[in-house]
DNA sequence: GCGTACCCTCACGTCTACGACAACGTTCCT
DNA sequence: AGGAACGTTGTCGTAGACGTGAGGGTACGC
């Protein structure tokens, strides 16, 4: 059983400053997704300083897309990034075989996860499409009134500036 | 001066219960706007329950819009309607002309804020859209790992009903 | 004129997603 | 070996966006 060389190996580490620099996100807030279960407790130095893998880095992004561009509470892309986990066991599993029927329900639960985020995605799209129609007409309605206000301006002014003269 | 018949005159007026149920935020929700000032009070009955007008109504939905589309907070929603209501007052106005100026200062203000939102709905959209391409490959390949699977399980069974003769 | 459904204003509670220390240990460089 | 920079686990606080009663008034059909 060649101990636990789980996919990410030789890969670099980096310490908690530096992720939370690069992803702009706190420590605090790091700590506060592990403690959560967003992200695995990632690797410790002997001193119990936290490692976290390149892979971890992305993963903060990717809950961060969730949480700003779709809106998702921290709970529900917990569900979200667990199916992402799933995927990538699924993807590096060294199991060759075996428990294939276990394998095929991973791979339908991933398929839910994922289905779900899409329809979220693609109503929002549409309902955002929709919204920026509106805004166009709004916003070439306010620059016409606008133009009528610049050319009243105008024409008082013409008017003040003409000797009194009728 | 023609007292106060502004705009929404003859128009059916609903109270908070039936507002509630039509925009579906409660009651609660309702009073709060009104005191965060994303609502401006609504007119009362002698005895002090609220009268909305469909006016009213509109806007909530707007503000539902903004909160859960575009993530905006309360605060911010409170500027853009704030930019709505003096839309409004700009269609609707009865005064002529006098205060050209300012009637194009107040055109400017709604043209920042409704540029403001169409360029957080943009930047949105292009954010979904990318996010979608991700999902559609994840899915994609997702579904590609499970016929694999099926097609083992369908080999798996092949084997075992076949009779044991080499 | 009374019952019932509806509404009012406080005021405190709650949940989420962190922020801000305190008190203390670790790394690493020189 | 010592000190600056960085990290650790608590614990408490906070801002935003409401929820949840308590205690009481209002509307209106019968």
């Amino acid at each position: 059983m060649t101990a636990n060389l789980d996919a990410e190996n030789a890969t670099a580490r980096f310490q908690i400053g530096e992720v939370a620099e690069r992803t702009g996100v706190t420590q605090r807030t790091l700590r506060f997704y592990e403690e959560k279960g967003l992200l695995r407790p990632p690797e410790r130095m002997d001193g119990g300083f936290r490692l976290y893998s390149e892979n971890d880095v992305t993963r903060i992004g990717y809950i961060k897309q969730l949480q700003d561009l779709l809106g998702f509470t921290l709970s529900e892309i917990k569900d979200m990034v667990e199916a992402e986990e799933l995927l990538l066991q699924m993807s590096s599993t060294r199991r060759p075989d075996r428990e294939l029927s276990e394998r095929l329900q991973r791979a339908e639960q991933i398929l839910g996860a994922l289905t779900k985020q899409l329809d979220v995605v693609d109503h929002k799209v549409e309902h955002l499409t929709r919204l920026r129609e509106e805004l166009h007409g709004k916003i070439t309605r306010v620059k016409q009134r606008r133009t009528e206000v610049l050319n009243a301006i105008e024409q008082e002014r013409a008017v003040a500036t003409e000797p009194e003269a009728v």
